[in-house]
DNA sequence: CTTTAAATGCAATTTGATTGCAATACCGGT
DNA sequence: ACCGGTATTGCAATCAAATTGCATTTAAAG
């Protein structure tokens, strides 16, 4: 109870002080990108809002707004879907950290630690400005 | 002229090998991707064979058939739309080496030598098996 | 030349994403 | 606490990339 009370507190000030405009659509959103472990589809935010009787298209302004603002990322990995992530306090929007998607079931898997070889990273740095890192593979659920 | 037979010629018998029909249609969008010096759209691809009376869904098809027998590389830039690029010979699609992928241009680069850490491997080999390793950023050219 | 499976053209469809607009809700000022 | 202007919402319509169904045509094996 405190809890929410306190997540949605969060929330209110976070949107706020973004400079965007309070509203029921938009703290609901934020919860749901909050709670969620990795980067999620329009499709996933709204499945997960159901009942909450807001329209798909608000959905998709208030996730997208919420980019615009810098408290969220939006990527594509390679699966013609937006996904929609949390950005950390102070993280850049453009530095993203690795992620991991099976090829099988399409989930999408953070991985925050994962890095290159410091060797390859001077390759890479030949080639240009690395701002991603993707990973494809069978996930163990489908393997 | 001699050149045009040459290349239609390759054309013809790299279809051919491939295992596809060789057809009118697949000799000209080869062609239009042999030529290209980045990957190109299916918009585009579609666009350089106007006057050439081939339908859409006919020079979407035959990309994705060049793609499935391994003569080219399907990528996504991060914009929501395909991209085509011919794979050179003996360039195997499954991509065994990491890529690097310019998000400006959308030309591809293999990355022979990159690895992950071995922690980072360790990491995701708890998610699951990687069999691709994707770097996404901005080339010197188009930084 | 005949046969047959593959490929094509055309239209319709799917799906994710976006937009126009009238109605509504937020929020700063009174 | 109320008001007014404007940002936001709901709803339907729309857009664009990609895909599909099907009758017709065509490549190529025999």
């Amino acid at each position: 109870m405190t809890n929410q009370n306190n997540e949605q507190e969060w929330a209110r000030s976070a949107i706020q002080e973004a400079g965007l405009r309070v509203t029921m659509a938009r703290i609901a959103t934020l919860e749901v990108l909050n709670t969620a472990s990795m980067p999620l589809t329009h499709a996933e935010v709204y499945q997960a809002l159901q009942g909450r009787g807001f329209d798909k298209a608000t959905v998709f302004r208030n996730l997208n707004d919420l980019v615009s603002v810098g408290l969220s990322r939006r990527s594509e990995l390679g699966d013609h879907v937006w996904r929609f992530e949390l950005l950390a306090k102070g993280e850049h929007p453009d530095a993203h950290h690795p992620h991991f998607v099976c090829v099988d079931c399409g989930t999408v898997s953070c991985l925050h630690e994962v890095e290159l070889t410091r060797k390859s990273q001077s390759m890479s740095d030949q080639i240009g400005k690395v701002t991603e890192i993707l990973l494809r593979g069978h996930c163990h659920e489908c393997a």
